[in-house]
DNA sequence: TCATTAATTTTGACAAAGTCTAGAAATATA
DNA sequence: TATATTTCTAGACTTTGTCAAAATTAATGA
């Protein structure tokens, strides 16, 4: 990912300190909830708002400059990699979440033929599981 | 789907007017939420709290005879299709939701190498789009 | 550089979906 | 039918997120 004041720049955002300090949180830790981002900017700018950092990831998911994802069981996750069609492997007991390869190929995904006269445009996969820390925790 | 009161007495479930209500709503009704079941359970036995109506999901959940699904930007919805690994087609705009037959074949979801380790138990796969009916509505 | 305009940030109330708890009621068992 | 167990109910509470108005900040042009 480049540079966040250019990335603002580029898709005519005013920058601000919060935004950019967001974007960076984003980058620097993926799948984070809205809260673990909201620490992460207040450990960097000292303080911001619960309402800013949903306004600013709300106008980055918009954009198109991060990823939204929403597990059962958790609060949203944000990523800045976005525009390739990957998925994600989410923990069942702790949560943690990995990202996985389109294993089908390209976009066997969308493929999905147009079933019920939908017109698909995403095919969102999650694939559930449990963790190597959290599988040796449970057999202890 | 069977008699609903053999269902419970197969898993040991005590028999109750509510939670025989609430299996033949979800077995009516496929893809309804907590509250469209309570509704409907109103209808047919009078009253129920909410807290009931989640009791009896619950406790249906766990023992495998219904399933949770939990599309993002929509409460929990329910089914009692369990046991084949089918997936959905959700509308964007309105929240349908239609069930998919696995398109890859029988298991090419859990098929997902065994990545980073996770002990992978199941692929849950959303279709997102548009439905017949929200199309025409935003042509017009 | 400074004033103006437009957008963002903040604050606090609000909303939706569920969970927790304790007491009341119903079910199963003998 | 009595009793022990389980479920149901009611209401408070939690979490995640949104709405709206006022205060602040950023961008623009002279």
């Amino acid at each position: 990912m480049q540079d966040p004041e250019t990335t603002l720049r580029q898709h005519a955002l005013p920058i601000t300190a919060q935004r950019l300090a967001v974007l960076r949180a984003v980058a620097r830790h993926p799948h984070a909830t809205a809260d673990d981002l909201a620490e992460q900017v207040r450990q960097e700018i000292g303080a911001i708002s619960r309402q800013s950092v949903y306004n600013v990831l709300n106008v980055l998911t918009d954009k198109g400059i991060i990823r939204r994802i929403q597990p059962a069981h958790s609060p949203a996750r944000y990523e800045d990699r976005v525009g390739d069609n990957h998925h994600h492997l989410v923990c069942r007991s702790c949560g943690q979440t990995e990202d996985v390869n389109c294993a089908v190929g390209a976009a066997p995904c969308l493929h999905a033929h147009d079933h019920h006269g939908f017109r698909i445009d995403e095919a969102e996969v999650i694939y559930w599981g449990t963790c190597p820390a959290c599988q040796r925790k449970s057999r202890s």
